[in-house]
Parts: structure tokens; sequence; C-alpha cells
DNA sequence: TCGTCTCACACATTTGAAGAGC
DNA sequence: AGCTCTTCAAATGTGTGAGACG
């Protein structure tokens, strides 16, 4: 989404230009409607990347570290809730991460956007997250720019950098900048790094980061109590909920009870006693908070010790309640298809490792790090610790957790999902193991589940069992599970794989997961999805073990999608099934779902121009049928929203990523011939916003099991750990578009490489692709280390960067002035506005602070409608611009 | 009835202004 | 006059619980 490549000269006549200025120019440079060049997106004039990435540049490098991973971890490892309010809430645990690799000499932007994870709607039944349904239309995604932009590597590098001014909302209609989101919806946040000084290029020297433990689900109450406790005790603002604060449950009881007491006793004087005898009322209000407090104190049980004693004194967090479930629950409907889910229990003793010192202070990464064994890390993976920017993070986290897992699978009990599936191998995987028939069963243990078989087990769980970091990401968060509708996805994601592999490394304070156990699925047949619904592993083809294996829930949710398209085609057999569409209610839907029997996919919806394409050149809604073979399915693969393709009626998605586009004709076909896209007969009514009915919990969709033939693609995207160099190779590899899933816009097909032939992928023919997909194909699991990733020439760069060429959704932008870099004179005249017409349903807003990064003379022009609060991270700017 | 959301509340923290002192 | 430090009030952030809504 961020990939977009500003051309303001396209989209927006000179006039405007006025409205934006640069900063440090004082000149005006940008056009006010920025998301007017967001939106045009003029792919066919897309250059290559590997020609306009500088050589060398030091953002091959570029790392980032979540600086409070540990506490993430502890979140995660309950199921990670984030409060949304019409006003806008923060989030916590923030987003702190640490960057290094920049050129300390050049300037940067960091934003922050949150991409639904899934297409599932979320409800805490059970002590666990279940999807009840599809998600909501999705809402123009809002980024937040950080304060600090644009700033120098060094500045970014020689400080902890932190989100916490970012607040998430719920109300659609915010004025404020606030990034929207559904509540009871899954999200991963995503931090990107872009060269301030491609803002017009966007896509080309950016970097994505995906952290996965940072997924969370919104609400707008705390679901678990384990969750609201671990707030309790990590947010500082929350310290009066501690025991030893004045607002803890104990004294709002006292109080409470003093309350009705004295009320009570009021009456009972009134009544009985003499109304002048008021000093004896008195004292008997004052002496009855003591007793009360003793009753309230036996009857909840509250320890008066840090938060370590708070958490295992809570009744609440019985056996049931202690336990986390990462339950995988393969949802069964009509379909053989079912939730895979895995539940993982936490006894408290873990969440108390888990959590933050003494002071109630969030653990710091050291601190959190500790707890881990590191040793298993290095036997998971062959990548260096240091050598991911993830893994730092997580790294710890997944060793020790894992491998309790692994165990977990033999047990009887054992996650269904996992059990179902095919050989503890990862090259064993069936396609008939991959959809378990019933996922009810959940291990007892979580430990117990073995570190080779975890992989098989969780849809991502191949990915995981190939790197480390991904089972320990498991194992540590629940949300890492992916959805069945994605599970393709996480294949797609290059920059994903990076991340997992440091996960793997990280020593993750065995916070969690060891002691967690999985309770058995109270309604096998409903399809529980454990909080971090685990992606059901439906692809049977050994050969894409890969990408099954990464985990979906970390991919960004334009990837996700875009994965799913692929996967969508794999079942050509399938009936199409009842899918929820997200409506799109606003005037930019954000995506399209499209859904077999089995497979939901979720498309980005297409700007305006591409959903009449849908509307009429793509499936008959009568059949619901969208055939692959066709040759709209070519520009299905680019998201195209250039109207040249209009007589296509292909679908495409937005090509808010131009940059990564890359001509059309180098897009390659990824659809399978075979296959075919099945689309709800609703499906032209996406083009006309509006709410889609959702499928029924049992409905839900499950991805069917794929055809084999890793894509070159997937194997870059889903390399074993062993191949996995390090992030910074990824990044050099993947640079722009691709490394990233949030840039990347790799074509739906490639999402889900298992699905795609080589065949499907002509462009890829470069020299690097075919290695790349020879190496898996020749070892699925584990190519050898040396050729994984160094075998990529680095012109490939360009190569996928042209794959990347969709876009599943145009963001909303709204650009700060001093965010933008003065206009290129070759870009203006390179397009004509005309040829590109913008896609208004695809803004992407970003907020800021741009007090903190402008000079003092420009200082002045935000003075004035910043909002009064202090901290003033948001500001409107004529209307237009909301920072 | 249930699930979800909104709001007011109390408390803690943060922020910024005002004043004092050097 | 300028700077630093302290104090204080307001703003802000937080979870809770009651109530409203569908």
């Amino acid at each position: 989404m961020l990939g977009v490549e500003m051309y303001p000269s396209l989209a927006l006549g000179p006039q405007r230009l006025n409205d934006c200025y640069y900063r440090d120019r004082d000149v005006p440079l940008y056009p006010s409607t920025c998301e007017m060049a967001a939106r045009a997106l003029p792919p066919a004039l897309l250059k290559p990347h590997a020609n306009t990435e500088t050589p060398a540049a030091p953002q091959d490098s570029v790392r980032m570290e979540l600086e409070n991973a540990g506490l993430w971890k502890q979140f995660s490892t309950v199921g990670t809730e984030m409060i949304v309010t019409k006003k806008g809430r923060r989030m916590f645990p923030q987003l702190r991460v640490k960057l290094s690799g920049l050129n300390p000499s050049l300037r940067y932007i960091l934003l922050l956007d949150i991409v639904p994870v899934d297409s599932s709607r979320y409800r805490f039944q059970d002590n666990s997250w279940q999807v009840v349904g599809g998600a909501e239309a999705r809402l123009p995604d809002r980024v937040f720019i950080h304060p600090d932009s644009p700033a120098t590597g060094e500045h970014w590098q020689n400080r902890t950098i932190s989100f916490h001014r970012a607040k998430l909302t719920n109300n659609t209609l915010d004025a404020q900048g606030y990034i929207i989101l559904h509540s009871l919806h899954r999200y991963q946040p995503r931090v990107h790094v872009i060269e301030a000084r491609d803002v017009l290029m966007w896509g080309r020297a950016q970097h994505s980061f995906t952290f996965p433990e940072t997924q969370f689900i919104t609400v707008t109450a705390y679901q678990n109590n384990k969750i609201t406790e671990l707030k309790i005790n990590s947010n500082p603002f929350a310290k009066g909920f501690r025991e030893n604060g004045m607002n803890c449950k104990k004294q709002r009881d006292a109080r409470l009870k003093r309350k009705i007491t004295s009320s009570q006793e009021e009456c009972l004087d009134i009544e009985s006693c003499d109304p002048c005898d008021s000093t004896e009322l008195l004292s008997q209000s004052v002496e009855l908070p003591s007793s009360a407090l003793s009753i309230i104190n036996t009857a909840l049980p509250i320890t008066d010790s840090g938060f370590h004693t708070e958490v295992s004194s809570h009744p609440d967090q019985t056996d049931s309640d202690q336990t986390l479930v990462i339950e995988q629950a393969f949802l069964t409907s009509e379909m053989p298809s079912s939730m895979e889910s895995q539940q993982q229990t936490t006894s408290e003793n873990n969440v108390n490792n888990a959590l933050m010192d003494e002071t109630g202070q969030m653990m710091d990464l050291s601190g959190y790090t500790s707890s881990f064994p590191t040793p298993q890390l290095s036997s998971h993976t062959s990548v260096p610790q240091s050598s991911s920017m993830y893994s730092v993070v997580s790294s710890t986290q997944s060793s020790d957790l894992e491998l309790p897992r692994a165990s977990s699978i033999s047990s009887p009990h054992s996650m269904p999902a996992y059990s179902s599936l095919p050989s503890s191998e990862y090259p064993g995987m069936n396609s008939s193991t991959a959809m378990p028939a019933s996922t009810t069963s959940l291990p007892d243990s979580y430990p117990s589940i073995s570190h080779s078989t975890s992989s098989h087990l969780l849809s991502s769980s191949s990915y995981h069992s190939l790197l480390p970091t991904d089972q320990s990401q498991d194992n540590l968060s629940p949300h890492t599970p992916t959805n069945p509708p994605f599970q393709s996805i996480s294949a797609c994601q290059g920059s994903r794989l990076t991340i997992d592999s440091g996960q793997n490394q990280v020593d993750d304070g065995g916070l969690s997961s060891a002691n967690a156990t999985t309770p058995a699925v109270p309604n096998p047949t409903q399809t529980a999805f454990p909080f971090p619904p685990v992606q059901p592993t439906n692809d049977p083809d050994p050969t894409s073990p890969p990408c099954q294996s990464i985990p979906q829930s970390a991919l960004p949710y334009q990837q996700v999608s875009q994965c799913n398209q692929i996967s969508t085609p794999s079942d050509p057999n399938t009936t199409p099934t009842a899918f929820p569409f997200p409506p799109s209610g606003q005037s930019t839907p954000n995506s399209i779902m499209v859904s077999s029997n089995l497979n939901t996919t979720v498309f980005p919806f297409p700007p305006v121009q591409q959903q009449l394409n849908l509307s009429t050149s793509g499936p008959s809604p009568a059949t619901g049928s969208f055939p692959v073979s066709q040759p709209s399915g070519l520009s299905t693969i680019p998201a195209i929203p250039n109207p040249v393709h209009p007589t296509t009626g292909s679908f495409s998605f937005p090509s808010t990523n131009a940059i990564h586009q890359g001509p059309m004709q180098s897009v390659p076909n990824t659809l399978h011939p075979s296959t075919a896209y099945t689309f709800p007969a609703s499906l032209p009514k996406h083009t006309t916003p509006g709410p889609l009915p959702n499928p029924a919990p049992t409905s839900y969709p499950f991805p069917t099991p794929i055809q084999p033939g890793p894509h070159p693609l997937q194997s870059l995207t889903l390399p074993s750990p062993c191949s996995i160099p390090n992030t910074t190779q990824i990044q050099s590899t993947f640079p722009q578009s691709y490394h990233n899933p949030s840039f990347s816009h790799i074509p739906p097909q490639m999402a889900n490489p298992s699905q795609i032939t080589s065949q499907s992928f002509p462009p890829l023919q470069t020299s690097s692709a075919p290695q790349l997909l020879s190496q898996s194909l020749t070892h699925p699991q584990c190519p050898p280390p040396s050729n994984a990733y160094p075998a990529v020439a680095p012109t490939e760069i360009g190569t996928f960067s042209q794959l990347n060429s969709a876009t599943p959704y145009l963001p909303d932008v709204v650009l700060h002035p001093s965010l933008l870099p003065s206009l290129d004179p070759s870009l203006s005249s390179s397009a004509p506005p005309s040829l590109y017409n913008p896609f208004s349903s695809y803004s992407l807003r970003l907020c800021q602070d741009p007090r903190s990064s402008l000079h003092l003379p420009l200082r002045h022009i935000y003075r004035q409608p910043q909002h009064a609060h202090g901290q003033g991270s948001y500001f409107d700017l004529g209307g237009r611009t909301v920072f």
C-alpha cells in the first residue's frame, strides 16, 4: 500500500504544487492533493527498480528490531487485544523499534500502518478467539508517520523509535487522522522505512518490517482477563488499577462496598436509628470498608506482591483461563474444510515469568531474552541472530516453545489441525493430511509438540519447522496462526521470512509457551479459532511446504489477499461457497474476496475502475466463476488501475505500488491454467459499496490444498531457514516491494506459490529465478543455505519489482508537505495525468506530528491548526491533510 | 438474552506554564 | 536577560462498570 509512487505531475496539475512545501527548501513542491498522486499509478511508466536503485545502497542492510519484543510476546502469548475507541486509543504495548543499517546521511521516513491479518471477524468465546464471520469492509488505510520523519539515518539509529503516539479508532468518520480499525478484527502493524528522497517514488527504497508478535485483535472492551492484567501491570497509566493502586479492584470494590454499605446503613439508620446520630453512621461507614475489603479479598484473591503474584493469584484465571488457546481448529462446514485451531494454554507461572518486573514496567528486551534459552535457536536455523532484524526480538522465544509443541502433536489431543497434517516430516506433507476431518481434538499440552512436527501442524507450521522463528512465533504468539483463507499468503512474503528467521534466534525468555497447555476444544464442530487462529495447513503439496510453513498471521493483509488469490484457483473443483465479502461501505472498497468452497480469498478491492472491470468482464454473477485461463488472468496479476486495460475485464489490483509494478507484459500470469477463480454471485455487488452478509461461522472458508509445484517466488518467499542468509540479504534481494509484504505487491497468484506452477511465471525466468525454483524443488524443506538467497542476482530486484505490480489496495494518502521532496522534473512529464485515473477509493492517510521535524521557520505553519493537546501528534492541514 | 459498544468515572502519568532562584 | 529548577494545574491515558443499543 505504501508502495505508492508519487508522480505529482501525473495526477496533479501544476497549479496544485503550491499546496505542498518542501520544508528544507521552503519551496512549494507538492500538490495538495497528494491523494491524487497516490492514486494515480502509472504502471507502464514505472521504471525497473534495479535501475532506480542506488548501487550498494545501505538500505540493503537495513534491519529493524522490536525493542520491546518481550512484552509483545507476553501479550501475544495470551492474545493481544487493543482497545479502540471513538476518540482514539493508543496502542499498548507500544511499538518500539530500533533501526540499523541506514545510511546516516540520508533521510528516512518511518511509517506505521496496520493491516488486517485476515478476513475474519472474531469473538472471544470459551477463553479463545474464534472466527464468527467475515470481516467487515476494509476501511481506508491510514498511516501514521513518525513525528521525527523525515530524519537522517543517524537520527533513527541513535535512538529507540516509538510509535506510541499512534492512535487507533473505530470511528469510521474519524477526522483526527487516527488509524481506523474495525473492532474484533485481527490486525498486524507494519513499520515502513522509506528514504525521504523517495517519497515521490514510494516503493523503491522502502523497507517494511512486520513483527508477528505484534498482531492484535481490536476490541472495545477487553475480553481476556489475562490481557487486562497484563495491561494493568505493564502500562504506567494503568498503575491505579494494580493491586497496590488506589484504583485497583480491591480498592474499587472496597469503595463500592463502602458506598453500598453506607447507603444501606443510612437507610437502616434512617429507618431504625435516630437521624441525629450521625457520628455512629459515619463511624460505621468508615469501618465497613475494612470488613468489606476482607470479604472482597476472600472472594477475590489478590496478592500483595507485584505483578507476578497478581497474575497467579487471580482466581479468574483458572486453568481454563490460564490456558492460552492457540488451538487451531478447522472450521468444518459443508466442506471438509475445517478450521485449524490451536489452543495454547499458558500457565500463570508462564505469564508471570513473562510479566514485568516488580516495578510493573515493561520488561525490556534484554530481560526478556534472558529467560529464553538461545541454544536451540541455532539448531533451528543456521541464520545468525544478528543477521535477522526480527530475530533479535523474537528469536529467543521460539526454540523453547516450539519444541514442546512438536511433542504435543503426537499426543492424541494434539491440535487437530496439526495432527491432521501429513507426516511430521515437512516434505511429507500430503494434501490428504492438509485437511483434517475434524480439528476438534486439541493437544493436551502445548509443550508437547515436537519441533519438527510443528511445521506440519500449523498451517504456517511448515514454515515454522523450517524456520524456528515461526515456531517460536506460534508458540509465543498465538496470533501467528494464520487463517485458513490466507495460508497461502505467507509464502509470498519474503520480508516475513526474514523476520521469522530472526525470531527464532532471539531468546524469548520462555515466557510462555513452555508451560502452555492446549485445552481441548469445547466445540469441535465449531470453527473455534484460537486467538491467534492458526492457519490451516491446507496445502497438501509437499513441494510447497515452504509456503505453508510461513505463518500467515504475520503477513500483511495485502499480501495475504494476494496469496489467497492464488490459493483460490487452486481448487477449481470446489463449488463456490458463501464467503464473507468485505462490504465496501465506504466509497472505496478495500478488497474483494474470492472464494471457493474451501478457499476464501480476499482481494484488495480494486479501484473504481477495476471494479468496473470486475463487474463487467469478471465472472458472471450467475456462475460466479472466473476462469483464470482467460486473457484477463494476466491482468489480474498486476494491479493495474490503468484504464488502458479496461477491455481485458481482468481482475486487477490497485497499482498503488506502481513503482514495483513492472510493465504489464512483464507480469506473468500467475494463475494456474487449470484453476479458475470463483467469484461469489454477489461479486458485482462489490462494485457498489454495501455490506455483505457474513458467512456463518460454520461456513468459514478454508483454503483448499493447492496443487504442487513451487513457484520460483515461492522458493524465494519461503526459503528454508538455512537458505535465508539474513534479513539484509533478503531485503537486498527484494529491496523494494517484494521483501516486504506491505510493499511487495506480489501478484496475488504468486502469493500462493504452491498453487502456482513454475510455468505460470514466465517473467520470473530471470537467471536468479530458475535457480531459486530449482532449489526449492530440489530441497523444498531446506535448500542449501549457501545457494538460497545469495543466488539471487541483484538484477532480480527489478524482476521482482515487476512482479509486485499489484497492490491489494491503495491506501488513502495524505502527505505532509514537510515530507515531500522536491519534484523531479523528469517525472512530471513522464506520464499524463489523464492516463492514470486517480482512485479516490484507495487513499492513504498519513498522519504525523510534523513539528518535530520542521525547521524552526516552518514550525509556525503547523502550530495553528494543531490540536490543543500538547502532544499534538495529529495535525489537520487545510482540511485535506490530516496529520 | 446476549454481544457489543459508549460513556462517565477515578486514578496515574505526562505535559506545559508559571514562578523562583541563580 | 537568560538559564535552570521546581511546582502546579491541565491534559492525557488507562481500565472499569453501568447502561444503551441492536
